[in-house]
DNA sequence: GAGTGGTCTAGACCACATT
DNA sequence: ATGTGGTCTAGACCACTCA
């Protein structure tokens, strides 16, 4: 028996998708051209439909490439947001009165909504956390230039909160951290835990994501002096959205 | 004409992954627990074998199982490394001639191989950052209890570290800072860029990577005194085996 | 050898967008 | 009205894994 030394060719849908990514990357396809529909890439390569298909919903997974419905496949855009992880938190932000929120923005218009807020059992990993039974909770969802890019959840301790701004919609100049300010527990130290990952469904469709977008998870607890821990927030980014940036010395 | 309020429900493929998803997500299907084939589902909902496929995907793509051919498809499992920002990197640790890397390994079983280091002509980027022509690249991978989990590419001002250990395989101890450190280059500050994406075809087979993981990109550059640019680090991380940690004071 | 996932064909009907 | 992507069927052959 002669063994062949089989070449392993890539199946035809990758070698397509190869080719159309080389496209993109190269910056022969840009921002928001129009990539070759399935009827073209079925008459160009003489394949069935489903192959043709197969070959889009690589570049679409990838993150590359996003479908419209009863138009066409289109290259996707990106203008990520800055977020700075220390600089935005420091004492004179909200010192100030100014919201963290404006230190990302800078300049872009942004608009909270989906905003809601109340007083609920703490969760295992919340009593954790901060140390408490009982927890008020704030949700909401930003958007930039009209588009959602974030979730945020913040916790906060039930007995330390209770009466004060914190648990109103509008938390008044400097926002929440003015607050606890004026409660005596000003956020003295901060740890930041980044992951990512691809997206559930609910987060899907609350941030608008195309697929193939994954997001980034920060899990974010503030400490006042003495290590008391006073808010843990859950955010939830569009990782196209954004870029992080940590500065620290050595 | 009656317009009937049309109830759009999602569509097949769609609720068998939803009700999969949720078998997973509650723990009923726990790490490395086979779901059902696509026989099997073909069979239980009377559908075709390509709607069977796509429920499958779906969870595939959201990385929430793997598949493996000529067995089957399971429930994919996480085991982060927890990769802490500012501590890994203080003076202590090269100055004491440890790695960076045992900082976030604690204990585990780590190797690097696909070392490659070469001279060559700074790319547009690395010469804005660096500001230099020619730079010195080191390559290479690092893997965890025999996994690959991430990819580094190190630049250095080739003035520099020309002759030194940075140009060689074995850095010594303490590894290229401890090194930029006898030049009376000591890395002072640094800045770290975080960002989010699906991986490219050149990342997902050095990484091993299954579909629907992310990768979590890092862009580190690090000044000695004087804001002077000493080294950009470009990592790739697979996003399931990493938790970033990043601690700051207001 | 039986079962599994990977690739592919050749059709079909639908909702939607654009013209 | 035409073309687009979204869903689905009913087959087929292959490479691989596992018992």
């Amino acid at each position: 028996m002669t063994e062949s030394p089989v070449h392993h060719e890539p199946p035809i849908y990758r070698r397509i998708a190869d080719r159309l990514r080389d496209q993109i990357l190269s910056g022969d396809l840009s921002d928001g051209d129009r990539l070759p529909g399935e009827n073209a890439i079925m008459a160009e390569y003489g394949i069935a439909r489903a192959t043709a298909r197969q070959a889009l919903a690589v570049l679409i997974n990838e993150g590359l490439a996003v479908p419209r419905r009863g138009s066409g496949v289109y290259v996707r855009l990106f203008r990520p947001i800055r977020r700075h992880g220390s600089r935005r938190l420091s004492r004179e932000q909200w010192g100030q009165g100014r919201a963290v929120w404006d230190s990302d923005t800078r300049g872009r218009s942004y608009t909270v909504d989906e905003v809601r807020i109340e007083r609920t059992p703490a969760s295992e990993h919340v009593a954790r956390v901060l140390d408490c039974d009982q927890a008020w909770v704030r949700r909401r969802r930003y958007s930039v230039d009209g588009r959602p890019v974030q979730l945020a959840v913040s916790y906060f301790p039930a007995d330390l909160v209770e009466g004060t701004a914190v648990t109103l919609p509008d938390t008044g100049p400097g926002g929440v951290y003015a607050r606890l300010g004026d409660l005596g527990y000003s956020p003295a130290h901060f740890t930041e835990e980044v992951r990512a990952r691809m997206p559930q469904p609910g987060e899907s469709s609350l941030l608008g994501l195309p697929a193939g977008t994954p997001v980034i998870i920060i899990s974010r607890v503030a400490y006042a002096a003495g290590g008391i821990p006073i808010e843990l927030n859950e955010m939830t980014l569009d990782a196209a959205s954004y870029v992080l940036q940590y500065d620290f010395d050595a």
